[in-house]
DNA sequence: TTGACATGTCACTCCAGAGTGACTTAAAGT
DNA sequence: ACTTTAAGTCACTCTGGAGTGACATGTCAA
């Protein structure tokens, strides 16, 4: 017989959710595998949250999944120092490192975009929040920001790196870059810092 | 009674696959919805073919769901004239317009992504032909290209502009730009064309 | 101590999709 | 005409996942 603590077994619930995204991705998140992973009877499940939609629906409000600014950003948090450019490829670089390593934020994601997930939405919007919070610092440093559309630059820019991590699980490669090669992976990184020096570079040459 | 035309029952069966794909998203690729949007019985999904994976394989091999390279540039195919910024930006727009138009392509990319589908792996080697045979197009007007690597920014801006487009119709909005309004996809081409042609100016300069 | 309620367990139904065995009948050759 | 073969049909099983009703038992309050 089990501990009979309803909040224990609530986050045990909650913590099933995560490490089978983590484990398993989030193709196998549904309520047999939730409630094996956590041990407990599925009964409970619909019992406590009603039903998946609702259960990932508090697994979204609840769980920090995405990467902090701390970790984003790490001391760098007041960037008036140094320039648009650095400031900007640290928090891209900062973001796209934090990914790498949280394969749960990753199968998010891949859930979002496979859209036949409840949890889409939710997620969305909360990262979402986070995110635009970033885009927010950096336009504040920005005087260029009349001319220069600081938030599409960066949703190409991370959309594009996201993209290609997502891909790296499933298909390995593209327009010939080896996805799962810490040296291809370099290669997309210089890339990235190429094109946001060039960027600020261009700009600065028009403004002066 | 139906036809008995195996060759034509086989058509039908693979046009079944392209239409759900379009219609419904890959979601909806299975057996059963097949047979039912062919007009057939299933049986001879396998009897034909052996199976799913069998069947999407195929498919993978005969559908032209990829833009040709005529679509994408049409009168282009020599893009000795025009500086390379024109050039790529012509390609990656049209790579853009032409991906924005296919719903069938679209639905692949979001197959592939899923990583749940057979089809990934097929259809990905296609295309990944295809795109670095554009690649290679570029990097063949170039001078540059010893100092610029043109696979790995291609990369990132097509992958960038990719998975907004599958994003627009799950989630909708991306760092605040709403993924479904014209309006805010003009920014994002806008943005592109800056990042694009900043990347060659500078390295002009460079060069210089 | 006992009764009520909440927690946890068990055993089931329902459904959708995959896959198969056995039948029917059209077509083509002899 | 008759046999053979392959195209198409039908009806079924099997599986996995979702969801539910009824029961058992631990806990706590009166």
């Amino acid at each position: 017989m089990k501990i009979r603590d309803r909040e224990e077994t609530k986050k045990r619930i909650l913590e099933a959710v995560a490490s089978i995204l983590e484990k398993k991705g989030f193709n196998n998140i549904g309520i047999n595998n939730i409630a094996r992973e956590a041990g407990i009877d599925k009964v409970l499940i619909y019992r406590y949250f009603g039903g998946l939609p609702e259960l990932l629906h508090e697994f979204a409000e609840q769980g920090d999944f995405w990467p902090s600014l701390a970790d984003i950003a790490p001391g760098e948090l007041e960037l008036s120092e140094g320039s648009m450019a650095d400031s900007s490829l640290a928090l891209l670089n900062g973001y796209l490192r934090e990914l790498k390593k949280r394969n749960m934020a990753q199968e998010l994601l891949r859930g979002e975009l496979a859209g036949k997930n409840d949890l889409s939405a939710e997620t969305a919007e909360i990262r979402e929040r986070q995110g635009k919070q970033l885009i927010e610092m950096l336009s504040l440093g920005s005087d260029l920001s009349r001319d220069l559309d600081i938030p599409a630059v960066a949703a190409i820019l991370s959309a594009g790196f996201t993209y290609l991590l997502l891909r790296a699980k499933t298909s390995g490669t593209y327009l010939g870059i080896d996805l799962n090669s810490d040296e291809d992976w370099k290669r997309i990184e210089k890339a990235l810092e190429l094109l946001v020096r060039s960027l600020f570079s261009l700009h600065q040459y028009e403004d002066s």
